[in-house]
RNA sequence: GGCGUCGUGGCCGAGUGGCUAGGCUGGGCUCUGCAAAAGCUCCUACAGCGGUUCGAAUCCGCUCGACGCCUCCA
């Protein structure tokens, strides 16, 4: 198996990756708030992690991959009804009719960009009971007081024994400092401290009965929760927007420490945030495009559609770590490029084989794992499939050459990692009417070869040209005339 | 105000103490009836100022700027 090294968000270095039982790996990565549509930010960070999903399976791993939804609606503040109730009132549905809604939503966008499902896909309100569980251990343990019908987490006694701040390397100290004046009434003993169990106004309508009266769960205790349940206690990966580390994961961190006595998570990943006009796409903002405002090119800041696939490829050349700026232009370069990459794969099977290859394979394809077990560096992968391209173009013109064995190697390899860890999909999608369009292209091109002979440059020009205008390219080359169509 | 990330050529975007990222765009050449495609090639950067070093875009310090978190957010 190969070494992989990635970036843990709790140490803030790259570190060998070990998984906790050999050969298996349990991640869980945050889900969506299913409230409203999903934009193009959130798809980015599924689609970082689920690059990383599909790697991990590449390599060999069994994979337990968890994501939650998160159904139950988060606090905006302490008098504020939830996100989910708020929404309800206002479109006149049920709670649970909005959390349907948004989640088929969410999961056919994220199928259009050819996300892999998660294992199992958990949803906040389907483990209620779980998490009251939770918080009367966490009373129990001394680190959670009730007030009023309200759970609150004990940040303060929990920051004597334990280090909270552990993972966003932030000191309670400077934080009790810099928060602002509360004047309104809460039932915190310190404004640090988090809900895990919130009473429910009677205007609230998502609810629940408890030992402390009708409420509703708080916002971190879900994920506590549902990962121990089907991860365990420890486990090996948590992944998350960056957005998150603080005070989610933290607060994480401190109910599964407050449960179980353990730190539960050996690697924590955090995907940076996809930007647009230079800020953070955001729900609340407004600063967003939405998936389906790009795949029919409806938004302002676009000049045209995009397939989801040429935007994964856009994605996937920025590093999921680095802060990736979303312009028509930076995607309009990627769609080219792209368009490039799936041209030379769909040519691979045509390609002739020689006694002797003129490209080292085996050391390309070390420098391709190489890319990815850094940190699952994507940019520079693509870059080495980028080498490909060019080699096959060149086969392809009778100037460079490869064996059997070696183009077997890298058209399996090549298939590997643009197919399967990168998910991009094939282009080469022929159905039977593409395929009787594509006769109907080698016919006239029959026709204008003739032309050409005959020298009669008119009618093959007419003929090139007029196929251009509806979108199909017709390359000459030394073997031949070839076609792409749009 | 606190914590953190970052500042790369026309654009996007990697990266390592000394050796080519890559993609897109633009110029030139080859091929071609012309064009396109493809190949070759050119424009070769690292915010600013200091410091460490034989040598730094890469390490350290400062300045400026951007962004993120500190409040629901991937």
């Amino acid at each position: 198996m190969q070494t992989l090294s990635l970036y843990n968000s709790l140490t803030n270095k790259k570190e060998i990756f070990k998984p906790l039982k050999e050969g298996y790996v349990g991640m869980y990565v945050c889900g969506p708030t299913v409230y409203s549509n999903v934009h193009l930010g959130n798809v980015r960070s599924f689609m970082s992690f689920d690059m990383i999903y599909r790697y991990l399976l590449h390599l060999g791993y069994k994979v337990r991959y968890v994501r939650n939804i998160t159904d139950a609606g988060h606090l905006t503040d302490d008098d504020a009804e939830d996100k989910i109730s708020t929404k309800a009132r206002l479109e006149k549905l049920e709670p649970m009719e909005i959390v349907q809604k948004y989640t088929v939503d969410f999961h056919q966008i994220l199928q259009k960009f050819n996300l892999l499902s998660p294992s199992i896909e958990p949803t906040a309100t389907g483990h209620i009971m779980e998490q009251i569980k939770a918080i009367e251990t966490i009373i129990e343990n001394g680190l959670g007081y009730e007030v009023n019908g309200s759970v609150y987490f004990d940040v303060i006694k929990y920051n004597r024994t334990e280090n909270y701040g552990i993972l966003s390397k932030r000191k309670i100290e400077d934080a009790i400092e810099n928060t602002r004046v509360l004047d309104r009434q809460s039932d915190k003993k310190n404004p640090q401290d988090f809900a895990l169990w919130k009473k429910a106004e009677p205007e609230h309508i998502q609810r629940w009965d408890s030992p402390w009266g009708v409420g509703f769960p708080g916002w971190h205790l879900e994920c506590t929760v549902m990962s121990t349940k089907y991860l365990g206690e420890e486990f090996d990966i948590h992944g998350g927007g960056m957005d998150l580390k603080f005070p989610h994961h933290e607060c994480e961190i401190a109910q599964a420490q407050a449960c179980n006595h353990v730190n539960p998570v050996k690697y924590w990943m955090h995907g940076n945030m996809l930007t647009l006009n230079g800020k953070k796409m955001s729900k609340s903002t407004g600063n967003n495009i939405l998936p389906g405002e790009l795949i029919t090119g409806e938004n302002d800041n676009l000049s045209k559609a995009f397939a989801p696939s040429a935007v994964r490829f856009f994605m996937m050349q920025a590093h999921y770590r680095s802060v990736l700026d979303f312009s028509n232009t930076a995607v309009l370069a990627a769609e080219k490029g792209y368009g490039r990459l799936m041209e030379a794969i769909n040519m691979i099977d045509k390609l002739k084989t020689s006694s002797i290859s003129t490209f080292d394979v085996k050391l390309w394809k070390q420098k391709c794992y190489n890319a990815m077990n850094d940190d699952f560096n994507t940019p520079i992968l693509i870059a080495h499939l980028f080498e490909v391209v060019k080699l096959i173009n060149l086969m392809n013109d009778d100037k460079a050459f490869l064996t059997i064995a070696d183009l077997e190697d890298l058209k399996t390899t090549i298939f590997a990692f643009v197919y399967d860890v990168l998910g991009l999909e094939s282009q080469a999608n022929l159905n039977d009417n593409l395929d009787k369009l594509g006769g109907v292209v080698e016919v006239l091109i029959t026709l204008r070869n003739q032309a050409r002979e005959n020298k009669d440059w008119k009618l093959s020009d007419q003929i090139r040209d007029e196929l251009l205008a509806i979108g199909i390219q017709l390359k000459d080359g030394k073997e031949g005339t070839t076609f792409l169509i749009d």
